[in-house]
DNA sequence: CGACTCATTGAGCGAAGTCAACGTCCGTGG
DNA sequence: CCACGGACGTTGACTTCGCTCAATGAGTCG
């Protein structure tokens, strides 16, 4: 945001959450070229069925991964939040990426394939730090999974607004009581494999029980507890403590 | 399976698949130790919210990956084959394992971590390998994410046995018109986000459409076409040309 | 045989979807 | 300035897919 701090500097931060890099890695990561694109909201940045070249950082707005039905539904696989890197698994099965569209508007660092992949080759814990990158994204996804295919819309609703809060508030793009979601009732819904109608329905129950609340775009949640209760939310799955990381590193 | 060849190539032919790996690489994979362990159906292998410490190979049998949720249902989350390597992502993420459960007998090789850090430690394109393996497993995660939140119970039945079919016909434990399948039709409920019984009566009506066949525990497709059309199943997320890995290793 | 697991089938219910209408906000252009 | 259109949110009426509860078969193992 501020001048001083470049953007790829988002990026870095959130590797470090996870990974231990030294002042190397770290240089190397902020002088990765790339170039910086306003996209508007509902661009296919990466359309359906083509193969990824490049990862996307975000830098500010809100993108959703997707995958396409037959009769032309869609299932959002990911939200990704400013410091996000986009498409950093298909650096390795470029096939594989999924389609990204922006669902806000969004300002978006394109970053080369190239010039990841000669990072990775170049340093280790870089290419360490970028696999377990993936590998928490997949654990997102599991609990997805595990969302949709196991509970009811209201905890459904719940548990998706939870790892929000927690996502942007390690972030820092708010708090767990307080943030930005530029995402539609439909977008939602398109999340958490449910209509767009319902989703209104529901967020209408949990509001009228006290446990959140919307200003515009802005999500507030009156009712932690409650609301992690009712979403059967455990933020383990979304951290990994530095002492792990640790040991990961040292171990061997 | 015969003596002449370890149970380890299992895997290193799994890793072929997708990637390029020198003898070097190759020889050092097969001298991987780990003790090789007989585990009778149901056993929790790693239970609910413990931390993973070590890597299981399957051998034979069928292995699942699940989350649980408050009210004691589960999501399996990834189903596991002979040849899988089992928990490689938690290499990088031990937090975030998951259970793990053998749905049928099944024989595993306990690989311990420390062996494998070492490993992508000394050799970079193992650690690539093994990275682009866990990209593999959250490709698949994203579709069946996709299935269950956007497709009927009859469609998602449909795309799961397709998905099996290619899985064990690339792992040459049948074809993509019949394999033997070791999971009740409980587990197919909590793989498909569905109750047993609905899977019955699911799995009735394709059979009544000619699609499918079942004798004992094996499965037999009888119209591949019309089961992939009613599974809205393309097969292309499951495969990596090795083209576009040979790109992947040379560019850069 | 008895105990157990798994598959099968029926009846009734309920959560979520579908279809449709209407309201609100906002940007845009005459 | 206001009229118009479009995107999004809200609500109601009705339908339906999948769940729940329950009973019964079928196969297997000690």
């Amino acid at each position: 945001m501020s001048p001083s701090r470049p953007p790829m500097q988002l990026f870095v931060d959130r590797l470090l959450d996870r990974s231990m890099l030294g002042a190397a890695e770290t240089e190397a990561l902020l002088s990765l070229g790339g170039r910086e694109v306003q996209v508007r909201a509902q661009l296919d940045i990466v359309p359906p069925g083509e193969e990824a070249t490049s990862a996307w950082l975000v830098v500010d707005g809100l993108l959703g991964r997707f995958g396409q039905v037959i009769d032309g539904r869609r299932q959002i696989t990911a939200l990704h939040i400013a410091g996000d890197m986009c498409n950093l698994h298909a650096l390795v099965t470029p096939r594989m990426s999924g389609a990204l569209q922006a669902l806000s508007a969004a300002t978006v660092i394109r970053v080369d394939y190239r010039d990841l992949r000669h990072l990775v080759r170049t340093f280790p814990l870089i290419a360490e730090a970028f696999w377990r990158d993936c590998a928490a994204q997949a654990s997102i996804l599991s609990q997805w999974l595990v969302n949709i295919g196991r509970r009811d819309a209201q905890s459904r609703l719940a548990h998706l607004l939870c790892e929000l809060a927690v996502r942007f508030e390690q972030a820092r793009l708010g708090n767990r009581r307080a943030f930005r979601l530029d995402a539609s009732q439909v977008h939602i819904g398109d999340a958490l494999g449910l209509t767009a109608v319902h989703v209104n329905r529901v967020f209408r129950v949990i509001r009228d029980k006290g446990l959140v609340g919307a200003e515009s775009r802005t999500i507030l949640i009156h009712d932690w507890a409650g609301l992690a209760a009712l979403g059967d939310f455990d933020e383990a799955y979304l951290h990994m403590k530095s002492h792990i990381v640790a040991d990961a590193l040292t171990s061997a």
